[in-house]
DNA sequence: GCTTGACTTAGAGCGCACTCTAACTTCTAG
DNA sequence: CTAGAAGTTAGAGTGCGCTCTAAGTCAAGC
């Protein structure tokens, strides 16, 4: 154990950058890093444990200054436990919907790209469908009412 | 049809903000939009389904360039669909891994949470389980090798 | 006509999350 | 011992996506 790993080790491993690394043990997020006698950090497993931690409440979007808040409950000890638990509780249930909003998007993205598809397909066999897909400006739509955007001030 | 809003009228209906939508418009993601005798614009059925996509690309994390890039072609014509076409098929994947990415983290935030429910338990029950959580220093571990980081430079 | 509020523009400013620079020290291989 | 790589700090700079300001015009009600 204490696998002592120096900064770029960790800026490897976690996808970090050391820069990174530097600045997160600096506003806070990571507790003071333990140093080699000549000053430089050693990062040991238990900082890696919570590294990895910070980087899943990054994947899903926590903002610095909340992660911050919890990073300071966490080095308050374990009576925070409740508040922690509470702050993860709120963030999932954001995360949860989010990860729905970009599902029903994705949905819609992929039913465009299927219009597009079949688009291609009547272009190449000559036909041709009428049917239009909502933004897309197809035959009749897209009237645009003359006023020919008159745009000087 | 061609109801013609105001520009805080869409604001109102898309959740941007009309400062957001001059922006979009200023920098090319919508194309511009037609006005009222006295200058003042007035959005179309049309420009709100395309704005409503382009919100689809905001939520899945499409970065303005490349909306942009997409917009370009979309005013290039029927020629640039296969291209589009592409364009989407390689975000949509993008899409999706982040998605998975977000699930899997999402997940062990839910573990997490559960574990701190369990560790509350334990407390209010007097038993105590020694049983850690990964980046939870629980008893032996966190050795804080001595150095007292001697920060003098 | 007058006021109030909604609109217009060009351009400046902001918050976030890094990312890098400069000047310096320390570690490692030869 | 020395060269070069890797580390250190304080603090400046960057890119993104808005967001707002200032100064002015236009629209609607009294």
């Amino acid at each position: 154990m204490e696998s002592h790993l120096t900064i770029d080790e960790v800026a490897k491993r976690t996808g970090l950058t050391a820069y990174t690394l530097r600045y997160y043990e600096r506003i806070g997020l990571i507790a003071p890093i333990s140093r080699a006698p000549g000053g430089q950090r050693r990062y040991a497993v238990s900082d890696m444990a919570w590294i990895e931690f910070l980087l899943r409440l990054r994947t899903t979007n926590m903002p610095i200054g909340k992660m911050q808040t919890f990073a300071k409950l966490r080095g308050a000890g374990d009576s925070t436990v409740p508040d922690r638990r509470q702050m993860l509780e709120e963030h999932l249930t954001e995360v949860l919907s989010e990860i729905e909003a970009m599902r029903r998007s994705a949905d819609a993205l992929q039913a465009k790209i299927e219009y597009y598809r079949s688009f291609e397909q009547s272009l190449a066999s000559g036909s041709h469908s009428d049917e239009g897909h909502a933004d897309e400006h197809r035959k009749p739509l897209r009237t645009r009412t003359g006023q020919t955007a008159g745009d000087r001030r």
